[in-house]
DNA sequence: TTTATCGTAACAATGTCAGTTACGATATGG
DNA sequence: CCATATCGTAACTGACATTGTTACGATAAA
């Protein structure tokens, strides 16, 4: 994995959860089909947990849950999560500069969260139940 | 600078560029209205060229010009222009995983992908005119 | 008590990127 | 024709972010 292995992550985790709702997900098993470490997984999901979009359970046949249905976990909820920026960014103002370059500086940094502000209201329309979506239907999925 | 550096130095460069559209402006002082290095700004609106966004001219009193209004160049036209991919990336899908994996994978792409496409579209509703907006009745920008 | 699991720290390996220096190519101006 | 200004580009460095990995303590089930 390279870039926005996090979000990506986040998303195939939380898509295999809901396959097995009913039994609490390793961190090692989900490492193993995200082709990647367990400590990676939990270092992601952590941060999802303290969000609220899943619970975790120490110790023998422990491991992780959703904490609510797919279709109430939005995009935007898990980049929330993760705390992600991909467009903004939080810049400090040069104050040395002269009127205008702060004015234009100023107006660049706007732009940038617009945009992701409407980065973030995409990401609100679509739920992990939609990321399931084509693949829900599809027979076991033992290993 | 840190991140998405290249996105917001161009907007920044093409802004500037707009108040002097009559004089080519030097990739010095750009680099020096940006805060960075004259080679930085020259491998960011390189690209930017070769998109057709502007020209540039060599030797003596050379430098960068608009190859259009700035009413006329969007920022998809320039996020285009870097080959940024602030959302989807190309991931090699893995052969050797079972079938739902690889559904899963490559619907967590398709998904990343969708996203980055209304990313683009969002950009296209936005104009290096627009970005200069606020700024561009201060006045004089000489220093 | 043994075992499985998370939580977390520490570190290495990697990759990206801005910054910098250097130098050649090119065009203007005198 | 020469000096100068400028782009074009390669090469290198340093900073930083990210992932992978190992290790070990804390916790809870079997």
């Amino acid at each position: 994995m390279k870039r926005n292995s996090r979000l990506s992550l986040a998303l195939h985790a939380l898509s295999h959860m809901a396959y097995d709702t009913g039994d609490a997900q390793t961190s090692a098993d989900i490492a193993d089909h995200a082709g990647t470490n367990p400590v990676v997984v939990r270092r992601v999901l952590g941060k999802l947990r303290a969000a609220g979009l899943l619970t975790s359970e120490r110790g023998h046949s422990g491991g992780w849950r959703l904490a609510r249905e797919t279709k109430h976990i939005t995009l935007a909820d898990v980049y929330a999560a993760l705390g992600e920026r991909l467009v903004a960014s939080e810049q400090p103002m040069e104050t040395d500069t002269c009127a205008v370059e702060r004015a234009l500086d100023a107006r660049v940094q706007q732009i940038m969260r617009e945009i992701e502000e409407s980065l973030v209201e995409r990401l609100e329309h679509t739920t992990i139940a939609d990321v399931q979506g084509a693949t829900r239907q599809l027979p076991s999925h033992a290993h």
